[in-house]
DNA sequence: GATGAATGAGCTTTCATTCAT
DNA sequence: CATGAATGAAAGCTCATTCAT
């Protein structure tokens, strides 16, 4: 009685799970099956390739990340909004574990040899981008040098990514309040100079 | 000293190439033997075992990182300073097409099965991380916050890591000088401010 | 007697085509199915295996030819009868993209790993012969040598086959009338030299 | 101390019997890796593909075919020449069991699914009535209509290969002699008319 | 030093077939 | 009648590794 979507959605998230521990190229079909536990051929009942797979991982995580991305950066145009700036930060640091990892392996393999997911990413990270940028320019009234601001979202989107990095080489505790205060500190400065 | 140390230069010299062009995963033996000119046999004459290889190109690539990030921090310690630190992003955002390949590769590698090499880069971004702090805390007359420098030192290394990932990924024209100034402003009003 | 037939009916016209443009064993059940907008599950309430279909197409196919080959040898028994032999070869040949192919995969298919399929073929072969020979024993008027006719029977029957072959390949424009013209030419004189 | 063309050549005739045997579909890697008693991944140190192996089969073959042809052909050429016509289909058919089957199916792959094959194929089959074209004008004397010869060469062709899949088939005992000499009187009957 | 030959495990993918509903 | 879900064996192919010479 396993209905369609359901064991469908076994997949994804058996295959996340071990391309989140694994990476791509060494999660083979027959890993993501064994763990679902189901045969090689229902994988091909509910996926035409490997390829196709990943694509639905690529779909589903960039959604969970949009969704987390607009969440954080729409809180923040409140009153004492720079500095819920701060959640940007440790909110998304914090589902690193689970997201963070898939995350850089999708970029890897997009970067590699997958061309169509390398674009799909391109596309998120400018929505990305342009989301934050417009919330930069609300909470600045709109009266600062556009220059400015465009390297500013740059900015905190690259501080994200390469925590990210850094917290899964696990090289040193991260202290992230303390990274998001400095940022706050930035930010502020430079909405009352002028 | 003559044809051994040259062959094994050739295969390391071979194999960077190929990986940071395909990846670990993508890149077999077979490749790199054909690139060198040489046979696969000869391959486990220089080097017991794929992953062997590996460890030298990253401990050759880590030497040539750290030896430029060195380069560029020694460099800011000069009386107009800070606004050098312009060079520490551009100068290493600029060598993203001959070894940010290669680094996003070596980290995805370390991250999902190569424990030692992990291992290998947390202790580097460790020490690229104090020698960094040293020289912020140089450049700000020791009188500063502990903790704002410590946060400071994380963020300029994340922030070149997540710039290096986006210009992989091509999304955008990235404004590095705007970028550059940014952080820039951030730490003289930091200086300044006390 | 109306959907049951039909379905099959669907199924059998579909499997046909499809085996005639890729092949036996290039055409899977998943194929025929999805080209009869039928599940794989209907076809086996149908047919017990796919060895099972290709019998039911050879039977189909035989059927057809024979029905063919007798149309076209019966016509020859009128007075400048002979010389109607070019239809054998015209309007045999002239079926060719739809029946030649389909004929050629499933004697193929026969010769290797059907001896079922083979011994159908094999009998229908001797059939068609048979019936030709008596044709020719009539056109002769029954005073020929007994081996001059069944070497002629084995010759057209070949003939057929053989071009049938050449056209599938597309070698060459092959010229029909001109190769019909010169059988009638064989078969004239030899009866006339009595 | 087995030699490299030793190897290669192994697997070739392996792999030649197997095809002859089973045909192209039905013949996989694993079974003539195990008949010429070498592991598969030795099967790809020669070839480079499934497709490769039977591309160089079809090469052997045909080369085969084509010096048997020449063989008989250029022996027709004396002077009681038409006669030996018959050693043309005799010869021929006689090589059946080692060479007709591997033709039959090597031809069903061309037609089907190897469009690089049936070129291969095409092209020996014109180079071969040309060939046999020259050799009927020769015997002709050189004063016969054209298009009666060129209709001849197509005839003896197709007769050849309509008889080997007559052969192939077992439906009956085919009288290769009473054909041949048919044959020969159709020849001389068309040579002394003029 | 260097090589070519050989291997076997494992990869992605295909497919005829089964069966509960 | 008809289906969708599931299976497992087998296919073509890749690759790190071994080893005699």
């Amino acid at each position: 009685m396993k209905s369609n979507n359901n064991t469908k959605q076994i997949i994804l998230e058996s295959a996340s799970k071990l391309i989140a521990k694994q990476g791509v190229k060494s999660t083979s079909l027959a890993d993501i099956a064994k763990y679902s536990n189901i045969s090689k051929g229902t994988l091909y009942y509910y996926y035409s390739s490997k390829y196709d797979i990943i694509a639905d991982i690529a779909d589903t995580h960039l959604e969970i990340i949009t969704k987390a991305v607009l969440d954080c950066v729409k809180n923040v145009t409140g009153d004492e909004d720079t500095f819920s700036l701060v959640q940007v930060i440790v909110d998304r640091i914090s589902t690193i574990s689970s997201t963070g990892r898939i995350h850089m392996y999708l970029i890897c393999e997009a970067i590699t040899e997958n061309e169509a997911l390398r674009l799909q990413f391109a596309e998120k990270y400018r929505e990305w981008r342009f989301t934050l940028r417009e919330e930069l320019i609300k909470a600045f009234g709109g009266i600062k040098d556009e220059r400015e601001i465009e390297a500013l979202s740059f900015l905190l989107i690259s501080v994200v990514d390469g925590l990210v990095m850094q917290s899964l080489l696990k090289a040193e505790n991260i202290p992230y309040s303390d990274i998001a205060k400095c940022l706050v500190d930035t930010i502020v400065t430079k909405k009352t100079r002028d």
